[in-house]
DNA sequence: CTCTCTAGTTGCATGATGAAACTAATTGCG
DNA sequence: CGCAATTAGTTTCATCATGCAACTAGAGAG
């Protein structure tokens, strides 16, 4: 095999989601989703894509649910993108990326955006992972169990350890 | 320009960090480098990825300064990939993409480990994100406003419209 | 009916990826 | 010490993906 590595059947789940949107483009055309972007024309002049590229992507996407074709909101025979709702719960994935950035880009200042709640216009905090019960967890409070052991005592290998 | 396109000095955050880690392998590398792999002979027995490869991307990170290269920690001659804190920063991507696959996933029987709070052994929760005042914010209550436009009246592009 | 726009496809050059073989320095071991 | 095995790569070569430009079929506009 001299494919690019799939990771369909891997079992860490992060692999799997690079599986979808492991390349770079990906991640940009949900973005552009997400904005109201829907029309082949407008990802293209708006990511400057190659058209091929574009149309492979659209068509992978398409085939891991991400998204879907339907007819044009405006009564043209020409069909639209639309993000499913497993395409729209990549939003978490894309405020990840935008705020690591902002957070550790060495040039901010050409960060052209900031993500702002809609209703005041204030920025929002940083993504929080909490435990069950609440409390705010840091990554050195977190722990890989495999999936089948529910409860035993404490096992998983650490993360970020040391 | 045929080279593989390049969002270094794109205003877009999001591109940005693709720009880091937008390919299949750098993503896992940094995920293996959180589990406490520090050797490259045990990211490429852990990642089953080519040598040239693993070598290639190992260079590129830590000119990214996401790894560094400290002497190795049983004293021996060789050295080992550490985790900057900007790539221990990207951990909430890794979570984000791993909840993704959690929640979406055509098969999630094949994932095979969950996160757990450390202390106490039950999963976590998903990631939140919260307006400045606490309230805790859906894809749709959010906006992008350009940087430099500190107080305005909303007049920033609704994230996932329609 | 023609002209333009949309949404692609095709062809070609080049870069990235993957498998396997090779190398050089470093250990481990008797 | 001497030699085999480990470690950490590099090199080579085949194949795949990406990027650009040119082309095309169908829809809409006038």
């Amino acid at each position: 095999m001299v494919k690019r590595t799939s990771f369909e059947h891997d079992p860490c789940p992060v692999a799997r989601a690079l599986d979808a949107f492991g390349d770079g483009w990906s991640l940009l055309i949900i973005r552009e989703a997400l904005l109201g972007v829907r029309r082949f024309s407008e990802f293209q002049a708006r990511l400057g894509m190659a058209k091929n590229i574009l149309a492979s992507r659209l068509r992978a996407l398409v085939e891991h649910g991400i998204l879907e074709i339907v007819p044009a909101s405006d009564g043209s025979a020409y069909h639209a993108y639309r993000l499913t709702p497993k395409g729209r719960g990549a939003f978490p994935i894309l405020v990840a990326l935008r705020q690591w950035s902002e957070e550790f880009d060495a040039h901010p200042d050409e960060i052209a955006t900031v993500l702002v709640d809609r209703d005041g216009g204030r920025p929002v905090r940083k993504l929080e992972l909490h435990a069950e019960d609440g409390r705010l967890l840091a990554p050195g409070d977190t722990t890989l169990q495999p999936r089948s052991v529910r409860k035993t005592k404490k096992t998983g290998a650490r993360l970020s350890s040391h």
